[in-house]
RNA sequence: UGGGGUAUAGUGUAACGGUAGCACAGCAGUCUCUGAAUCUGCUUGUCUAGGUUCGAAUCCUAGUACCCCAGCCA
């Protein structure tokens, strides 16, 4: 990359992975080629995990002027589903990608099935009549070797007798499987005659009812990536021991080699990853789907408003190792806040509405008053801003008792109203039970526009919106989905739901300014002193719903904190 | 009593025998019509014990801790 080329994002942080392919492209080992993949199974919905192998396998694609396919790991149709299919590929698009090739696992299955005869005729594979229960008795343990199945010595006919009546359906669902003949003793347990295909009658959202016999995992996975010539087979640490298995059918078959490379999942602070675990919260209904703005899913990160952008600057600075470690959510968050700060458009919004009556203001008076779209971008421009004699202000910029430090409004106080104008709070008006309804306050005319002539200055500047022009809006503030940051621990005989927090979501009727009126679903927006909100796709017109996707950092909360 | 992995500030990640750097978080300050952003500075680290070496996060030896593996899941 030339010096002077300029490039949105900085030069990638090296990583073993870089450096391993680096060598190979030094050694020759692939000819300089470099070819990579995705490969999800289209079982749930992809998640922010998924975005980091997404970026690092596009990455290296992209990096190296190398290939990436998308490729569906669909072996076994009783958990797979064309939903899923569908939003996975959406999912890799938004996030930024797109692939090379598109392929399924089930694109190879005859492939796969031929190789299997390869196996069976070698004296490499044979059928087995154990029933799952005896396959795992004889098995063995971490400490224990395991033996040698009956069946395993059946002659290389009957075995293709036996398999071609498999595929045929001529055998119940789990009666019989093929097995590869390897090693019973062997300190791997991969590699204890692992199965190779299993008898399984489910309808398959590809093929349909073809077969009736299905490819383990690792049966498929290292032919399907020989077949699209993969260079460099990417995935997380839980496979690492499955790779002599890997490389021992590939050996075996005499095929092309891949190279298979290991890196640690993310974990992230105050969620959970794990498929089975968001799916438990979606059939339990914990929230309200996989796109729930507080799921870890892309889905729901798109949704609570985050950018791909956000997203990808993520997954490069949070690097790529083999050490098992936690990322703390603050990372994702100054992410986004990161890309937002420069890209939303700043706007007036009250969540928690309380009532100023300006005394002095003529009524009935209207003044269209210039406010800065984004002060991070001057290309944004200006908007006007209507204001008149009651407005609305946010409740916790009011302190009838104001604490030592608290530069916002109180009474015989003085404060900006942004854009607008100085004012001063006389009076507190109260109903019978103590609750504060209104602030009469009086505002000093030649603080037009926010700047007094005579050089006084005021600590605070806070947001509000004209109470006659306000448009009434669903607001949803989101918070961690957990309470805790590590949710899997959890004492005996409870799991994760119990670190569920049940503060996640608060849903306010927020003022908002009338610019917002026809703004669009998914229009990304700063509520000035607040954070960063998206609009819903539960909007519509006339009715407008907009997610907090991250508030802005607030030294003020963080003092006030500390003192109690 | 098995096998496969991993250990660098609070959290991640670089450094590949030669000044332990970066980011996020935290703290202090600056600036400000957002208590935001910006800008400045600061605190905190090589799992332990030996060894090799002029010099070790890096090499060697021995420990320790943590993760993964006994689905006809991926």
């Amino acid at each position: 990359m030339s010096a002077n080329e300029t490039t949105p994002t900085p030069t990638p942080a090296s990583n073993f992975i870089l450096q391993l392919i680096d060598e190979h492209n030094a050694n020759g080992k692939f000819a300089g080629r470099v070819a990579t993949r995705f490969p999800p199974e289209p079982n749930g919905y992809l998640h922010i995990g998924h975005a980091k192998s997404i970026c690092l396998n596009f990455g290296i694609a992209k990096k190296y002027g190398g290939t990436c396919n998308l490729r569906f790991d669909d072996t076994n149709p009783s958990k797979e589903e064309q939903e899923y299919v569908d939003s996975i590929m959406d999912d890799v698009r938004w996030v930024g990608f797109q692939w090379d090739g598109l392929y399924y696992a089930s694109d190879y299955f005859e492939q796969i099935y031929q190789w299997a005869i390869v196996l069976v005729k070698k004296g490499k594979a044979f059928v087995c009549d154990q029933t799952p229960d005896q396959v795992r008795e004889t098995r063995g343990t971490p400490n224990r070797a395991g033996e040698n199945s009956p069946f395993r010595d059946r002659s290389v006919e009957e075995n293709l007798k036996l398999f071609e009546g498999m595929k045929a359906g001529e055998f119940a669902d789990g009666s019989r499987t093929l097995r590869a003949k390897i090693d019973m003793g062997h300190a791997n347990i991969n590699l204890r005659d692992p199965i190779l295909y299993r008898i399984l009658r489910a309808h398959h959202h590809r093929t349909g009812d073809k077969w009736c016999i299905y490819p383990m995992y690792d049966w498929a996975h290292g032919q399907c990536d020989s077949i699209e010539q993969i260079t460099h087979s990417i995935c997380t640490l839980e496979f690492e021991h499955h790779r002599p298995l890997y490389d021992w059918f590939i050996r075996e078959l005499g095929i092309y080699a891949p190279q298979q490379i290991e890196f640690s999942r993310l974990n992230l602070t105050y969620t959970v990853m794990s498929k089975r675990k968001l799916l438990t919260l979606v059939k339990e209904k914990h929230l309200s789907g996989w796109d729930d703005p507080r799921m870890p899913t892309i889905s729901g990160l798109r949704r609570r408003g985050y950018t791909p952008e956000a997203i990808r600057a993520f997954c490069e600075r949070i690097g790529v190792s083999k050490y098992e470690g936690t990322i703390e959510m603050a990372w994702l968050e100054d992410a986004l806040r990161a890309d937002l700060n420069k890209k939303a458009e700043r706007r007036l919004a009250v969540l928690r509405p309380i009532k100023v009556v300006i005394d002095n203001y003529p009524e009935g008076q209207v003044e269209e008053l210039d406010a800065v779209n984004n002060p991070e971008d001057p290309a944004a421009g200006m908007r006007k801003v209507p204001f008149s004699r009651v407005l609305y202000i946010e409740r916790d910029d009011f302190r009838e008792d104001a604490p030592k430090g608290f530069f916002r409004l109180a009474p015989g106080k003085e404060v900006r109203l942004r854009w607008a104008y100085f004012v001063k709070c006389n009076e507190v008006v109260k109903d019978a039970s103590g609750n504060i309804t209104e602030l009469r306050c009086t505002y000093d005319p030649a603080t037009k526009g926010g700047n007094s002539p005579d050089g006084r200055k005021v600590k605070g500047t806070i947001h509000w919106v004209s109470a006659k022009h306000a448009i009434p809006s669903e607001v949803r503030l989101y918070d961690h989905l957990c309470k805790v940051a590590f949710p899997d621990e959890v004492p005996e005989g409870q799991d994760f739901t119990v670190n569920l927090n049940p503060t996640s979501l608060e849903v306010v009727t927020a003022m908002l300014e009338p610019s917002l009126k026809d703004v669009a679903i998914g229009t990304k927006v700063q509520f000035e002193r607040l954070g960063y909100f998206s609009v819903d796709k539960d909007s519509a017109p006339g009715k407008l719903v907009f997610n907090r996707a991250v508030t802005l950092a607030d030294t003020w909360a963080k003092m006030e904190k500390k003192g109690k």
